[in-house]
DNA sequence: CCAAAAGTGTTCAGGCTACACCCATGT
DNA sequence: ACATGGGTGTAGCCTGAACACTTTTGG
């Protein structure tokens, strides 16, 4: 069965940075998976495939992510449309890219899926990419970078109890920088998204932490009233 | 001639959301055109048609915004590409959206041009428009407003040469919202991105002020040094 | 008792807001 | 002279940055 067209079209296809943070070891890393065929066989890519027609794009991505990566119920925004005519030697192939943010932990199941393999990379030791995927990542790296400052979305990144120096850990590592635990408990708690759980670590090896969660619910609130987040 | 492919694929086209200020009357308009043929024919629309195989998307819009309406030399950039399958009655197009800014004075070359007739709407009153375009439209809107806070893209939208008050009422205009005039100015100023031409308005009938331009030069300098634009 | 991380307040500087009057020009 | 917008300074407030010690728990 084949399909025709009265005038050429390109190939439409999504592509999906799938972030996750490894919380014990303050690592930021992206999902890649093993491409098992041509072009760039060998080489490491971000999980991706074609768009079809009666599907929309939005869903595309999430099929993908399951489809490839076994990776479901995750935080996915639209990033940016990747457009030149080279980009796939093959032929013109137009890739919409997702930026994707998932807890490892509730994501454990990932990697067993299709044929390629998938595999956890710390963002700041990568193989070489296939495509123009280096360029999508470099894009999505920075998108996070930026949002995150004011919209609440690393926690996306941490379990659903986490504690204030996780919460910190987070954003010392997406920014790469360093940042001062008082003033960051105070900013924090001021913006009253926090809820705290009235319970604390166990396991640990010294005083254990109080554990919190983030409150959507408050959140909300906050947006509504014309406040905003920044952390 | 047609074009066969193994997989159906969905059409892929561009749309331009074309702002522009009316900075004597601080309105800020919309570009639209009326469509000549079905489905939606005669409603109002953003410019916009299909990408073509080995022409980059960016390209492509570029290119449509001329043909259509007639517009170059301008600012562009990418705003989100839609994807809902039904957002075209006749089939699956998904369509990359781009933000357009220009000075409307350097542009009076608009309107004429392919079959479709091309007009300023002030985005605050506008007709029905076709498809999804309603959306697409609050999308820029709301990208813009949000952008010119800490992106000096304001200046786009104005002539060459202005005073402190035009720029004061894009601000206005765009966002809504009255300004304090000392305020404004001292902030603007003490970005020391403006460049005081050392000229005054001519044919007011009240005190000239003086003019400025932005120096794009000295901003990329801010931005270099680590600092930041913001209104 | 030692190691390791949790938790907690104050001070200072710079930026933001609010606010009102005189100036230059054309008619 | 008057109408119209152009242009200017100050004081209070709030936010963000710098900074060090005590507490809790397990080993």
């Amino acid at each position: 069965m084949s399909y025709t067209y009265k005038y050429p079209r390109p190939a439409l296809t999504v592509d999906t940075v799938v972030f996750g943070l490894d919380v014990d070891n303050n690592k930021w890393l992206v999902l890649l998976v093993e491409r098992g065929g041509e072009p760039f066989k060998g080489k490491w890519a971000i999980p991706g495939g074609f768009v079809n027609v009666g599907e929309s794009v939005d869903d595309a991505a999430l099929r993908e992510l399951e489809e490839e990566c076994g990776v479901k119920k995750v935080f996915i925004e639209q990033l940016y449309t990747f457009g030149a005519p080279d980009r796939d030697p093959r032929e013109h192939v137009v890739s919409v890219a997702y930026l994707v943010l998932v807890n490892i932990k509730d994501q454990q199941i990932i990697a067993g899926s299709d044929a390629s393999r998938a595999e956890w990379f710390p963002v700041k030791s990568l193989p070489k990419l296939a495509f123009d995927h280096q360029k999508i990542l470099a894009m999505a790296k920075k998108r996070l970078q930026g949002k995150i400052r004011y919209d609440p979305l690393g926690f996306e990144l941490l379990p659903k109890k986490f504690t204030l120096t996780q919460l910190q850990n987070l954003y010392e590592t997406i920014l790469d920088t360093p940042l001062d635990k008082r003033n960051f408990r105070k900013k924090v708690q001021a913006q009253g998204i926090l809820r705290d759980l009235g319970e604390i670590q166990k396991n640990v090896t010294h005083r254990a932490a109080k554990l919190y969660s983030f409150d959507k619910r408050a959140y909300r609130k906050v947006v509504k009233s014309g406040g905003h987040f920044s952390f």
